[in-house]
RNA sequence: GGAGAGGUGGCUGAGCGGCUGAAAGCGGCACCCUGCUAAGGUGUUAUACUGGUAACGGUAUCGAGGGUUCGAAUCCCUCCCUCUCCGCCA
């Protein structure tokens, strides 16, 4: 969320990263409400200084005995006007939080304005695609002739777009979470965390996943709970309200959950295998920092996530997302790309974003540059590191032999306890 | 799920409906004293919104939200959370 004062003070700026987000927040009634808002602030609290220093009188006369039955009757007219008044800033401030909470974080001046994806700006390839001298099969294949994969039963037992991973398949996936989480705690000095996969309505304000998407998360409605979208929901408002102190940040944590998507709108998209489920595990990164040091660290998080495909070996692209194409509450995001040969394209396997005060400012994550210091939100960041179906799409499609059989990426085969998934 | 106790500032912890934005202590900061260290003294030490160029004001905030009252940290109601005991359970 941008701060009020902010908005007014740069409309225009607001106005200008809406529309290069092609986004469709109505702005117009913004001003005159911020306008009344005030208006009606001054009006209320000269009533109440009023009655503070009206009822005090009352206090002394009382206390000498004396009748205050005048400025008594005053005061409980003046209450129902306050009364009145104040219901009305409640409502012109319900009003603006409303706008307010809709309104997306401004673009860092480093993101390309464009229209949609082709406008996406990729910065970096990595890595040698496959050759081979064989008919590649799309992964669905290659996991259902392993039995890595049990499609129908994640069908049966939940709905269409749920799998169940078995056998070798189920360890494959449990080896690339240990493997990834490992790699983040030893060599990228992350903390690990595991945290609980259900959040209630603030928790999923924070982070911005409320109130714009609330279509898109599973909540569970006896409790009005929420079932996490990503681990980043819980593992940032782990610190929301807290008070930070400037020597214990950067704040580095990773964790491995799984996320929960309806995927409201994308139905009938990338319906085939892996590509988009409505489970699916994921380990992620997330950072607390100085806003001083936030781009430095946005750099850093996407080496971190880089490192994960860079072990595995497996070939990537990074994009610098347009301003049409990043988050809602991200200022800038890259998306890293792992290429599969069975289905011929890039995936998506993980963005890693900067979100500035966006989150922490709905969070209330806040800090002191030094002791006496006034708070100052913190910046959070994070980035997948990484998405699993996707990467095992990967590594299924890239890894496969002409027999069939599938090698297990070298960082791996100590996890798995082989070399070769047949 | 049942019974009880409790949620106050960075922390600990007081708080008869008005003199409490909140005692006291700890911690922090500034200054003084002291040959160093240790100790001591004095002062200071919340956040947000709002008015003002500023100086400096105003309002709100004692888990959250309502209510009673001229006036609520203090009384009433609802909810949330923590702790103890019982029940149930991986």
């Amino acid at each position: 969320m941008l701060d009020l004062k902010f908005i007014r003070e740069n409309f225009e700026k607001v106005q200008k990263a809406v529309k290069d987000r092609h986004d469709s927040v109505d702005l117009s009634k913004f001003t005159s409400l911020e306008v009344e808002r005030r208006a009606l602030l001054a009006q209320v609290e000269k009533l109440k200084a009023r009655r503070n220093s009206v009822s005090q009188e009352i206090a002394q006369i009382k206390k000498n005995k004396g009748n205050a039955e005048a400025k008594i009757t005053e005061m409980r007219e003046a209450g129902a006007e306050i009364k009145k008044i104040d219901d009305k800033v409640r409502q012109v401030e319900e009003a603006l939080l409303q706008i307010q909470s809709f309104i997306p974080n401004i673009p860092h001046s480093s993101v390309p304005v464009g229209a949609g994806e082709t406008d996406n700006v990729t910065i970096k390839t990595w890595g040698e695609i496959p050759k081979s001298n064989f008919v590649l099969k799309p992964h669905w294949e290659i996991a259902e002739n392993l039995g890595l994969i049990d499609f129908e039963g994640g069908a049966r037992v939940a709905g269409s777009s749920f799998v169940t991973f078995t056998g070798k398949g189920a360890k494959l996936a449990r080896a690339l979470i240990n493997f990834m989480l490992d790699l983040h705690v030893e060599k990228h000095g992350y903390t690990e965390i595991s945290p609980p996969f259900v959040v209630n309505r603030q928790t999923m304000f924070g982070t911005g996943q409320l109130p714009k998407f609330e279509d898109d998360a599973y909540r569970i409605d006896p409790d009005d709970l929420f079932l996490i979208p990503t681990a980043e929901v819980p593992v940032t408002n782990l610190l929301a309200g807290k008070m930070l102190s400037a020597q214990e940040m950067p704040i580095l944590y990773t964790a491995y959950t799984p996320c929960f998507r309806r995927e409201a709108g994308a139905y009938g998209k990338d319906t085939k295998g892996l590509m988009r489920l409505h489970q699916f595990d994921k380990v992620e990164m997330v950072k607390f920092v100085d806003p001083e040091t936030s781009w430095d660290e946005h750099e850093k998080l996407l080496k971190d996530a880089e490192d994960v495909l860079q072990a595995l070996e497996l070939p990537y692209r990074v994009l610098n997302l347009c301003t049409a194409d990043i988050g809602f509450s991200a200022a800038k995001c890259y998306d890293l790309e792992v290429w599969s040969v069975g289905v011929d394209r890039w995936l998506e396997v993980s963005s890693c974003s900067n979100f500035e005060a966006f989150q922490a400012r709905r969070a209330n994550i806040r800090f002191r540059r030094e002791k006496g210091a006034k708070p100052e939100f913190v910046h959070t960041l994070n980035s997948s590191g990484l998405a699993l179906p996707r990467t095992i799409i990967a590594i299924l499609e890239n890894y496969q032999q002409a027999d069939g059989s599938v090698k297990v990426p070298k960082v791996l085969q100590g996890f798995i306890g082989a070399e070769v998934l047949r």
